[in-house]
DNA sequence: GCCAACGTTGGC
DNA sequence: GCCAACGTTGGC
């Protein structure tokens, strides 16, 4: 089981859409980027967690947990016309683009703002902190998961507790 | 709203 | 294959 961070804007899909949504699941639709794509298509497994990270917003941060719930299937939102990640390029024999659906797990009590992150020093490494990273779906390592949640007021074994009971519901 | 840092596109 | 032009991301 591996971990990852997946960036959304809190003005179009925000932590609270997705734990409002049906099932509290939804499909991550519109990424139009090779790397990430790829990660998804080929990296990603059913039960991989997420760190929900919001961005371009005035406090971004980590604000909660996600579960990766479906192997990687076309993006629909390719073929759509009238969609604004239409892809003219794409075809239904050939899709260009992938996705996964993703769960939500459990929210932070305290979420780990992106400047938190930085003044830690043993996450100097994350990807997220880079300069110039834009990726928005990048791996997370199991010792800087381990830190976030601790940051965010969590346990290990309480993630896990909820991580066993959503796991078996999907 | 600004703008640096990227990624993609398309002419050549 | 090069690279200029353009569009996007995302912190601030």
């Amino acid at each position: 089981m591996k971990y990852w961070l997946m960036k959304s804007e809190p003005n179009s899909f925000s932590f609270e859409d997705l734990k409002n949504a049906v099932n509290q699941t939804t499909p991550w639709d519109g990424v139009r980027n090779y790397q990430a794509r790829n990660f998804m298509k080929n990296d990603m497994e059913i039960g991989d967690i997420v760190l929900f990270y919001h961005s371009n917003c005035p406090t971004p941060a980590v604000v909660g947990l996600g579960m990766i719930v479906s192997e990687a299937y076309p993006d629909f939102t390719q073929f759509d016309e009238k969609s604004k990640y239409y892809d003219p390029k794409s075809s239904k024999d050939k899709p260009r683009w992938f996705l996964v659906d993703v769960k939500y797990l459990m929210d932070f009590p305290k979420p780990v703002t992106l400047s938190s992150i930085k003044e830690n020093d043993k996450l100097s490494e994350m990807l997220l902190v880079k300069k110039g990273m834009r990726l928005s779906i990048q791996p997370v390592q199991d010792f800087e998961f381990e830190e976030i949640v601790m940051m965010a007021g969590l346990s290990l074994d309480k993630v896990f507790e909820e991580y066993d009971k959503v796991k078996k519901s999907i």
